[in-house]
DNA sequence: TATGAATGAGGGTTCATTCAT
DNA sequence: GATGAATGAACCCTCATTCAT
């Protein structure tokens, strides 16, 4: 299943039916669980009848795999697309606000992302694993070269970099657009806290705990 | 009445299956996620006919509540235990390794805990948000003691209280008994990057972003 | 399964429980059907777990069959009672109002033997049918000496059975204890009815129709 | 569009398995009562899987409720279709023998729209109370405009409208093709027996009774 | 007698998927 | 592309019944 944007030619027509089959797939294994949707409950939604679906994609299992794919393209797109406007500000600083803005754009994607992982058939899964190691990686690259440069005070990148994705990535499970704090201030304090925790110049010694 | 020693095997029997049929269900559920696993699964797994599951749990639905309300129960029990050997360290502290050591001793109930909520039916839903919201409230309360007695800089305590615990909860699923960090390093790490990220005299400042 | 009251020896000790399984039994089969009603159900309505019914009847059918098998004992009983107590009315009158008085008073277990006669067992239908054929007998035994002695003027005195007995049998399904007629009127209106439909001297003739 | 004759067969197999459910759960439900026929039983008599039922009656309850609302529909649809045929004959003759004819040709139907209303659920009972009354207003139309007319003695029309209904609609319980009496002669039996039963100038009066 | 636990069968229903039209 | 109907497997759960205690 390739999703690269050359190979779109031969869905010339777009189908406007598969988009919305996507849409749907999306909203409702986000709320309910790619288990506990039924291919039944995505026609309906879509306005069409079941066998309808497997006109655009071959089982439940492709559709799931499309939109954890795709998830994980546009992401990477988004994240070099940012790139392509450069700031002055630190890597970190930079990334962190971009990983914020993305998922909570796309709550229903991320959401998926992390929790359908399970759901994929090995073959599949492999696939997005693969994927979001790459994303992983931006991060633990930036932890990595700051950590070289003094930068940063990181012991270990990689766990780092887990830490932080998880401490951001949990944002949408609690963010509402008429919350108490706005995207900017989220985006503020996250930053803050983040940079704190890899600041260097603070000599928390690891200590022994009954 | 009886004394003979063989016989407490047939009036514990039953209480055994409830208790076999809850560790089948924790450890299938924590795999394949609840809508995924059939009641036929775990009684397999028990070594019993499905219908037997039913003398110990009215429905799915209520096995799947058992476990939840259990696993908040225990949590809270271990933290007042803990409170019990009081230690001279920082309470953040003490706090960040008993919720790593807890959660890495537990991570068939905790994954549950995180992934499952939103299978429970509303009133069961109610009532483990209820004792999910009392565990952090005790985070929360931490962070605003520190804070208040200028220990720690926090912003906003209960935004700060999601991200620790976000931060720390992920461990189990990626953590491994025989992987590079021991549990030691681990409860380290993460003690010295979450007392950074409240470290107070780090002056970073929120700043403007495009 | 003998039901004649000399037999009564064997359960001296009169099992009060077996008493209450056959009431509970009673009322939810009327209520609901036989094949509808569960054992669990009347397991519960009797404050006792299902195994322990097994105690007192050894199947649901048998249970069924005591039922039916002690309503046509009883209702045989109390019409030679009734006969013990001699009136100087016309017998069908007699038999008109015992039928509606009983019946009126036994609701459950005659609609039980009306309606659950396809949930016997064929051996333990035949004993049921039996009996019922012998009551009906009695209506037939008179409607034929009326008709002999030219008080009653019946074509076929078996069809004239069957629809008396089915006109009558009715009542329990929509008299209510505070409706519009009492006992009395309801007696009063049906007897007048029976007996006008046996009259004779009224030269109905069968005749065409389209 | 299409002109060629064999592909009818092809467009109306869908209709053509609704009729065969029907049937099949007709003479089921007559012959083992709603409750103790499986809709693998129904799907087994239809030739065809379970699961296929389901695309033409959404649940066991909803075939039930199809099958006694259109026997009532029908019902009436043939009594107005009867009333287009006028006869000079008396109506209370012609309600009896429309009554006793329709229902011996709907034997199945007739037997479980009175022995079924119990497994109704009540919002469908209400539907199909409602269609019965309406046809038992019929007859109580009938009684009440004759004895106003002083045609007959009828004391309580509803009554009498139940006792007759009750005494024609047991008729089919009993009949067999090949039995003793013929339609003609049980319509005979019936239509005097029933008139004389409302016949004026009989002066049989109420009596008391112990 | 009553219980708690188990069984084996079967209940109604839903599922993902196929396919002729 | 979409539909209606079908399949075969599986779903959760309940059933009557048994039996050691």
């Amino acid at each position: 299943m390739d999703i690269s944007p050359d190979n779109r030619t031969h869905r010339t027509k777009g189908s406007e039916t598969a988009a919305r089959v996507r849409g749907a797939a999306l909203r409702l294994f986000a709320q309910n669980g790619y288990a506990a949707v039924s291919m039944r409950e995505i026609a309906n939604e879509v306005g069409v009848r079941p066998g309808a679906l497997y006109n655009h994609f071959s089982t439940k299992q492709d559709l799931l795999k499309h939109l954890m794919l795709s998830h994980m393209a546009a992401l990477m797109e988004a994240w070099h697309h940012q790139l392509g406007n450069p700031s002055a500000s630190d890597p970190l600083d930079t990334f962190v606000r971009f990983h914020i803005r993305y998922h909570l754009d796309r709550a229903d994607e991320v959401f998926i992302s992390y929790m359908e992982l399970r759901n994929l058939e090995p073959q599949n899964f492999k696939q997005v694993e693969t994927e979001r190691r790459k994303y992983e990686a931006i991060l633990t690259g930036i932890l990595e070269a700051g950590s070289k440069a003094g930068v940063y005070a990181v012991e270990d990148a990689k766990v780092t970099t887990r830490a932080i994705i998880a401490m951001l990535t949990a944002i949408p499970s609690w963010y509402r657009d008429n919350g108490a704090l706005s995207r900017q201030q989220i985006e503020d304090l996250y930053s803050t806290m983040v940079r704190k925790s890899v600041a260097p110049g603070l000599p928390y010694e690891p200590r022994e705990n009954g």
